[in-house]
DNA sequence: ATGATAAATAGATAAATTTCAATGTGAGGT
DNA sequence: ACCTCACATTGAAATTTATCTATTTATCAT
Protein backbone atom coordinates (compact mmCIF):
# COMPACT_ATOMS: atom_id res chain seq x y z
CA UNK A 1 0.00 0.00 0.00
CA UNK A 2 1.28 3.16 -0.97
CA UNK A 3 0.85 6.95 0.58
CA UNK A 4 -2.16 7.56 -1.80
CA UNK A 5 -3.79 4.62 -1.00
CA UNK A 6 -3.29 5.16 2.85
CA UNK A 7 -4.64 8.69 2.57
CA UNK A 8 -7.58 7.83 0.48
CA UNK A 9 -8.65 5.20 3.51
CA UNK A 10 -8.39 7.79 6.36
CA UNK A 11 -10.18 10.69 4.16
CA UNK A 12 -13.09 9.38 5.86
CA UNK A 13 -12.35 10.62 8.96
CA UNK A 14 -11.19 13.71 8.17
CA UNK A 15 -14.48 15.88 7.52
CA UNK A 16 -16.64 16.68 10.48
CA UNK A 17 -19.66 15.99 8.22
CA UNK A 18 -18.61 12.46 7.48
CA UNK A 19 -17.58 11.46 11.41
CA UNK A 20 -21.48 12.68 12.11
CA UNK A 21 -22.78 9.96 9.41
CA UNK A 22 -20.37 7.50 10.70
CA UNK A 23 -21.52 8.29 14.12
CA UNK A 24 -25.38 7.84 12.44
CA UNK A 25 -23.87 4.24 11.43
CA UNK A 26 -22.95 3.06 14.66
CA UNK A 27 -26.49 2.22 15.58
CA UNK A 28 -26.85 -0.03 11.95
CA UNK A 29 -27.51 0.32 8.72
CA UNK A 30 -29.14 3.11 7.46
CA UNK A 31 -30.54 4.47 3.89
CA UNK A 32 -28.99 7.69 2.65
CA UNK A 33 -32.63 9.38 2.62
CA UNK A 34 -32.59 8.64 6.28
CA UNK A 35 -29.17 10.17 6.70
CA UNK A 36 -30.14 13.15 4.88
CA UNK A 37 -32.67 13.31 7.61
CA UNK A 38 -30.71 13.96 10.48
CA UNK A 39 -28.01 15.76 8.43
CA UNK A 40 -28.03 19.47 7.89
CA UNK A 41 -26.94 19.30 3.93
CA UNK A 42 -28.45 18.92 0.47
CA UNK A 43 -28.71 15.77 -1.16
CA UNK A 44 -26.21 16.24 -3.76
CA UNK A 45 -23.73 17.27 -0.75
CA UNK A 46 -24.33 13.71 1.11
CA UNK A 47 -24.51 12.15 -2.19
CA UNK A 48 -20.43 12.78 -2.39
CA UNK A 49 -19.53 12.43 0.89
CA UNK A 50 -20.87 8.91 0.56
CA UNK A 51 -18.79 8.37 -2.47
CA UNK A 52 -15.81 9.09 -0.66
CA UNK A 53 -16.78 6.54 2.49
CA UNK A 54 -17.33 3.95 -0.11
CA UNK A 55 -13.90 4.76 -2.00
CA UNK A 56 -12.02 4.63 1.31
CA UNK A 57 -13.46 1.30 2.25
CA UNK A 58 -15.01 2.32 5.42
CA UNK A 59 -18.52 1.78 4.69
CA UNK A 60 -20.32 -0.65 2.20
CA UNK A 61 -23.86 0.23 0.46
CA UNK A 62 -26.39 -2.36 -0.58
CA UNK A 63 -28.91 -1.35 -2.95
CA UNK A 64 -32.28 -2.64 -2.83
CA UNK A 65 -35.29 -1.39 -4.77
CA UNK A 66 -34.74 2.46 -5.11
CA UNK A 67 -32.92 2.52 -1.86
CA UNK A 68 -29.30 1.80 -0.44
CA UNK A 69 -28.24 0.87 2.70
CA UNK A 70 -25.02 2.38 4.36
CA UNK A 71 -23.23 0.41 6.65
CA UNK A 72 -20.07 0.32 8.59
CA UNK A 73 -17.32 -1.91 6.95
CA UNK A 74 -15.72 -4.32 9.64
CA UNK A 75 -13.00 -5.43 6.96
CA UNK A 76 -12.34 -1.58 5.76
CA UNK A 77 -11.98 -0.82 9.70
CA UNK A 78 -9.70 -3.45 10.05
CA UNK A 79 -7.29 -2.10 7.30
CA UNK A 80 -7.27 1.28 8.97
CA UNK A 81 -6.40 -0.41 11.98
CA UNK A 82 -3.54 -2.33 10.65
CA UNK A 83 -2.03 0.97 9.63
CA UNK A 84 -2.20 2.39 12.98
CA UNK A 85 -1.07 -0.73 14.76
CA UNK A 86 2.31 -0.49 12.34
CA UNK A 87 2.52 3.18 13.35
CA UNK A 88 1.88 2.13 17.29
CA UNK A 89 4.43 -1.01 17.02
CA UNK A 90 7.27 1.49 16.30
CA UNK A 91 6.85 4.24 18.08
CA UNK A 92 6.94 2.11 21.24
CA UNK A 93 9.64 0.41 19.89
CA UNK A 94 11.30 3.92 19.62
CA UNK A 95 10.62 4.74 23.25
CA UNK A 96 13.12 2.24 24.53
CA UNK B 1 -14.95 14.31 21.76
CA UNK B 2 -16.41 16.06 19.29
CA UNK B 3 -17.04 15.30 15.45
CA UNK B 4 -14.51 18.13 15.11
CA UNK B 5 -11.98 16.68 17.65
CA UNK B 6 -12.20 13.28 15.93
CA UNK B 7 -11.48 15.12 12.26
CA UNK B 8 -8.21 16.56 13.47
CA UNK B 9 -6.71 13.94 14.80
CA UNK B 10 -7.38 11.65 11.46
CA UNK B 11 -6.07 14.92 9.32
CA UNK B 12 -2.54 13.61 10.43
CA UNK B 13 -3.49 10.50 7.80
CA UNK B 14 -5.41 11.91 4.80
CA UNK B 15 -2.53 13.80 3.03
CA UNK B 16 -0.16 11.76 0.78
CA UNK B 17 3.10 13.94 2.16
CA UNK B 18 2.05 13.50 5.93
CA UNK B 19 1.76 9.64 5.33
CA UNK B 20 5.33 9.71 3.96
CA UNK B 21 6.51 12.13 6.94
CA UNK B 22 4.86 9.43 9.17
CA UNK B 23 6.71 6.52 7.28
CA UNK B 24 10.79 8.60 7.78
CA UNK B 25 9.78 8.54 11.62
CA UNK B 26 8.56 5.25 11.39
CA UNK B 27 12.57 4.18 12.33
CA UNK B 28 12.98 6.64 15.06
CA UNK B 29 13.10 10.63 16.28
CA UNK B 30 14.13 12.75 12.82
CA UNK B 31 14.72 16.39 12.98
CA UNK B 32 13.05 18.79 10.48
CA UNK B 33 16.17 19.14 8.75
CA UNK B 34 16.46 15.98 8.12
CA UNK B 35 12.74 15.08 6.86
CA UNK B 36 13.26 17.94 4.43
CA UNK B 37 15.97 16.42 2.96
CA UNK B 38 14.36 13.40 2.32
CA UNK B 39 11.01 14.91 0.78
CA UNK B 40 10.32 17.53 -2.25
CA UNK B 41 9.20 20.57 -0.34
CA UNK B 42 10.04 23.73 0.55
CA UNK B 43 11.24 24.60 4.23
CA UNK B 44 7.81 25.82 5.41
CA UNK B 45 5.76 23.54 3.64
CA UNK B 46 7.25 20.70 5.66
CA UNK B 47 6.69 23.27 8.87
CA UNK B 48 2.85 23.20 7.89
CA UNK B 49 2.88 19.83 8.05
CA UNK B 50 4.52 19.22 11.26
CA UNK B 51 1.93 22.00 12.48
CA UNK B 52 -0.70 19.49 11.17
CA UNK B 53 0.78 16.29 12.65
CA UNK B 54 1.30 18.05 15.90
CA UNK B 55 -2.03 19.45 16.24
CA UNK B 56 -3.61 15.62 15.46
CA UNK B 57 -1.64 14.41 18.49
CA UNK B 58 0.16 11.94 16.23
CA UNK B 59 3.52 13.60 16.46
CA UNK B 60 5.31 15.39 19.07
CA UNK B 61 8.18 17.80 18.67
CA UNK B 62 11.27 17.84 20.99
CA UNK B 63 13.35 21.11 21.36
CA UNK B 64 16.83 20.66 21.61
CA UNK B 65 18.91 23.80 20.84
CA UNK B 66 18.13 25.25 17.31
CA UNK B 67 16.63 21.80 16.03
CA UNK B 68 13.16 20.08 16.94
CA UNK B 69 13.18 16.83 16.91
CA UNK B 70 9.93 14.98 15.84
CA UNK B 71 9.16 11.67 16.82
CA UNK B 72 5.83 9.61 16.80
CA UNK B 73 3.16 9.47 19.63
CA UNK B 74 2.24 6.51 20.88
CA UNK B 75 -0.31 8.11 22.84
CA UNK B 76 -2.02 10.23 20.06
CA UNK B 77 -1.73 6.90 17.91
CA UNK B 78 -3.75 4.91 21.05
CA UNK B 79 -6.04 7.91 20.24
CA UNK B 80 -6.86 7.25 17.11
CA UNK B 81 -7.28 3.40 17.57
CA UNK B 82 -9.74 4.01 20.65
CA UNK B 83 -11.91 5.19 18.10
CA UNK B 84 -11.00 2.84 15.54
CA UNK B 85 -11.63 0.12 18.02
CA UNK B 86 -15.62 1.77 18.91
CA UNK B 87 -16.67 1.92 14.86
CA UNK B 88 -15.46 -2.10 14.57
CA UNK B 89 -17.20 -3.29 17.79
CA UNK B 90 -20.42 -1.54 16.54
CA UNK B 91 -19.73 -2.98 12.77
CA UNK B 92 -19.39 -6.11 13.90
CA UNK B 93 -22.28 -6.09 16.85
CA UNK B 94 -24.62 -4.73 13.33
CA UNK B 95 -23.44 -8.00 11.37
CA UNK B 96 -25.10 -10.61 13.39
C1' DA C 1 28.17 42.12 18.25
C1' DT C 2 28.16 39.44 13.98
C1' DG C 3 27.15 35.74 11.22
C1' DA C 4 25.19 31.29 10.31
C1' DT C 5 21.72 27.81 10.81
C1' DA C 6 16.96 25.80 12.11
C1' DA C 7 12.45 26.62 12.06
C1' DA C 8 8.14 29.65 12.20
C1' DT C 9 5.30 33.18 10.21
C1' DA C 10 3.27 36.29 6.69
C1' DG C 11 1.33 36.95 2.40
C1' DA C 12 0.17 35.44 -2.13
C1' DT C 13 -1.31 31.99 -5.41
C1' DA C 14 -2.67 27.47 -6.99
C1' DA C 15 -5.11 23.40 -6.24
C1' DA C 16 -8.39 20.60 -3.95
C1' DT C 17 -12.55 20.13 -1.40
C1' DT C 18 -17.12 21.28 -0.01
C1' DT C 19 -21.40 22.83 -1.15
C1' DC C 20 -25.56 23.87 -3.73
C1' DA C 21 -29.06 24.28 -7.73
C1' DA C 22 -30.26 21.96 -11.70
C1' DT C 23 -30.58 17.89 -14.21
C1' DG C 24 -30.13 12.89 -15.22
C1' DT C 25 -30.92 7.90 -14.16
C1' DG C 26 -33.24 3.98 -12.59
C1' DA C 27 -36.69 1.47 -10.12
C1' DG C 28 -41.52 1.08 -8.65
C1' DG C 29 -46.31 2.11 -8.72
C1' DT C 30 -50.75 3.60 -11.26
C1' DA D 1 -46.67 4.98 -20.91
C1' DC D 2 -46.42 8.19 -17.18
C1' DC D 3 -45.43 9.80 -12.67
C1' DT D 4 -42.95 9.69 -8.41
C1' DC D 5 -39.30 8.72 -5.37
C1' DA D 6 -34.29 7.69 -4.23
C1' DC D 7 -30.02 8.65 -5.58
C1' DA D 8 -26.13 10.10 -8.86
C1' DT D 9 -24.02 13.46 -11.84
C1' DT D 10 -22.92 18.02 -13.74
C1' DG D 11 -21.33 22.48 -13.38
C1' DA D 12 -20.44 26.51 -10.80
C1' DA D 13 -19.42 29.16 -6.52
C1' DA D 14 -17.43 29.35 -1.97
C1' DT D 15 -14.28 27.70 1.16
C1' DT D 16 -10.26 25.29 2.66
C1' DT D 17 -5.82 23.42 2.03
C1' DA D 18 -1.25 23.16 0.00
C1' DT D 19 2.45 25.40 -1.74
C1' DC D 20 5.82 28.88 -2.66
C1' DT D 21 8.88 33.29 -1.85
C1' DA D 22 10.24 36.49 1.43
C1' DT D 23 10.91 37.64 6.07
C1' DT D 24 11.25 36.96 11.08
C1' DT D 25 12.58 34.66 15.30
C1' DA D 26 15.58 31.95 18.03
C1' DT D 27 19.82 29.67 19.05
C1' DC D 28 24.50 28.77 18.67
C1' DA D 29 29.43 29.78 17.39
C1' DT D 30 33.11 33.09 16.63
Amino acid sequence: MNEKDIATIFKAFCDENRIRILQLLLNGEKCACRLLEEMNITQPTLSHHMKILCDSGIVVGRKEGKWIHYSLSEEGIECAQRYLALLKTCSSANEI
